[in-house]
DNA sequence: CGCCCATTTGAAAATAATCAATGGAAGTGG
DNA sequence: CCACTTCCATTGATTATTTTCAAATGGGCG
């Protein structure tokens, strides 16, 4: 699951890991690893942006997550990784050799635990979506999206949108005209502006009011 | 998150736990919890069952899960529970202090391993059921649904669907008339037999067919 | 400058929701 | 034990939101 240092206390424990990591740099749409591999391997994205993917037979496409710089990927992965990562834009990511942090973990309660918050923060996040991908509509799904990139990024009102409107599509359970159509009913209300990439949020109370939070 | 013994190694640990456990009744429709009461309690089913619940503020609810024998109830809980859990059928379950388990796994790492294999599942639980809500169709959705609750039955062809069928469509993202046509759907077809609450898996291949697992 | 691809917009079609009525099972009280 | 009541489930008809299909616009990059 995607995490960034919202309780700053267990990540000491991480801040010191952070040498044994390795930098990749990856180019857009360049995976960064594949459903069903062997999950030996944990990330932190220093820049960029990756999503997780995961196809359904008939290439119906479904993105769990976006991860943005400070989120670590692959925490969670039981034997194998559920998902594959790939850049949504240029994007480096330290690498780590996930039977060292296992074992640190063995050997430090602190640092256990670290992975269990994060773990359970993810938890937190994945209930949202649920949320959102059973209840909701289009304009609050993208509404609520919208805010939660806001968050993430310190509650800016500027925000970034890295990805193409087709993954924001099949992030939210939506095609990418809906999204389209969307944004342009937030855009001609004036809640938000809108230039390909980039958002400002011109309204934010009426922005949560629309997102339908619970 | 939901959790049976899918792999009995990490819960020996908890097998030593199960005596601190006190027995709670609950009757059909009782809240064992609400949204937002601080997190000072773990639970185990014994029997019966629970869903969690989600409100949003014009009344829109989401079912998040369903809680068999053997799940166990907001281990990966932070501060406060964020959904309410309320008995689907009259239930008793076992009531742990979180603040002793807590205890417990600063000073024994396998029971802190535990716990996030634990919340580990969860999050995969987690991620099939933004796949299916993000990607399915009304009846690819059941499907799925029936053959995740055969898979916690021990891959029986026997059902049990202790919930409504309201209770169903708020955890699909689905109306109870959908969720009646498409039962309706798969009975026509031969694919299930049905009694009110009671299901058999007639034809088990068909129905992963339809369930469009990824 | 021009091409290519992502985005936007429009119109038609489809899936699921809503509205409405009926059927049936479980539970209550006489 | 039966009649009654209530709630849940089912089925049908209509509506609405979103998808699908199609075309046009526009931005970014060579």
């Amino acid at each position: 699951m995607a995490h960034k240092d919202f309780s700053a206390a267990p990540w000491d424990e991480f801040a010191a890991l952070e040498r044994l990591g390795t930098v990749v740099t990856l180019s857009r749409d360049q995976p960064l690893f594949h459903e069903a591999d062997r999950a030996e391997l944990y990330f932190k994205v220093v820049s960029g942006a990756i999503r997780s993917c995961t196809l359904l037979a008939d290439g119906r496409r479904h993105v769990g997550e976006f991860f943005l710089p400070g989120d670590f990927i692959g925490l969670d992965a039981e034997a194998s990784y559920v998902f594959t990562a790939e850049a949504v834009t240029d994007a480096t990511v330290l690498r780590y050799s996930r039977r060292r942090v296992d074992a640190l973990a063995w050997l430090e309660p602190r640092i256990g635990h670290s992975l269990l918050r994060i773990a359970c923060h993810g938890l937190l996040v994945a209930r949202q979506q649920m949320v959102l991908l059973g209840c909701k509509t289009a304009e609050e799904r993208i509404a609520s999206f919208i805010l939660g990139l806001a968050e993430r990024n310190g509650a800016a009102s500027r925000v970034s949108l890295p990805m193409s409107r087709s993954d924001i599509g099949d992030h939210l359970g939506l095609t990418m005209e809906t999204v389209c159509r969307a944004l342009a009913q937030l855009k001609k209300d004036g809640v938000i502006e809108l230039t390909n990439h980039q958002l400002v949020i011109r309204d934010r109370d009426m922005l949560a009011d629309i997102a339908a939070i619970a």
